[in-house]
DNA sequence: ACAATAAACCGATTGACGGTCGGTTTTTTG
DNA sequence: CAAAAAACCGACCGTCAATCGGTTTATTGT
């Protein structure tokens, strides 16, 4: 609930958020490292990109010795949450059925499979909220 | 599935969408006086509004007598299953369930009447799947 | 047929914003 | 304290939505 402002995301915001919801908690050079070489993008690149994403809540960081240590402030699960429902909301209207509309929706192009999955996820999560 | 590139939109292109959907196939005047008037804009700015929704696939027009009439060509529940599909895409990872994660973990937030009512429609589809 | 009117079209500007760095300052450390 | 490392500053480019003014083209009433 409350406030979920959710700013946009870029391409290499979420290849870095990535990076470090794989190896945990870095400092610029170990993300450099992992996705600067490949991208022949500058250290300096990820640096900035690193603190935009700092700026933005999505990562927190602490001084460790030298060097600033980032971290996750948010899983991909949160992240996803978040990112769903602001774009839901935005284009919601009157429904308040929107977003489980949208989810029938694609539960519909789901296969049996995952129509399985969902129905085992859908029946924990009320079994969780009855012993609330 | 196939591919379904959404091209992000601005809060007036999702006005003008909305007001699309409410009114119905409306030309720029009509829109501009339903949504122009009170924003203060330019009947020109509907305009080419108007137009870049049309590149954008997400409008069609065709010409009336003299003026083109603009028409929705993806209903506001498509465009929300289109929009939220390629967010979690963006940010989907190794996760294959992540769509469907995201949506349980929205819906878990609701109230347990939602639960309940998701749970029936999964529940049908999965009936329905089953004898094809 | 033609002038007046209306709509479409063109192109330019502004403001955000992501990505990209170079260079300067500050901090750490041998 | 000087060298090395990291942080910080500020600039530039490209893209894109929003915004119009002005010009061209099409419609239409007389």
């Amino acid at each position: 609930m409350t406030n979920h402002n959710v700013p946009t995301l870029g391409d290499l915001e979420i290849a870095v958020l990535e990076d470090i919801w794989r190896f945990g908690p870095s400092d610029t050079k170990a993300v450099y490292a992992r996705i600067g070489q490949s991208r022949s993008i500058s250290l300096n690149t990820v640096q900035s990109t690193l603190e935009r994403l700092f700026r933005k809540a999505m990562l927190q960081r602490e001084k460790i010795s030298h060097a600033y240590e980032y971290s996750a402030r948010v899983s991909r699960r949160e992240l996803i949450q978040k990112l769903v429902e602001s774009t839901v909301r935005r284009v919601a209207g009157p429904q308040p059925d929107a977003l489980l509309s949208a989810f029938v929706d694609l539960a519909a192009r789901a296969d049996d499979d995952q129509l399985k999955r969902l129905e085992e996820l859908v029946a924990r999560r009320r079994a969780e909220l009855d012993q609330t």
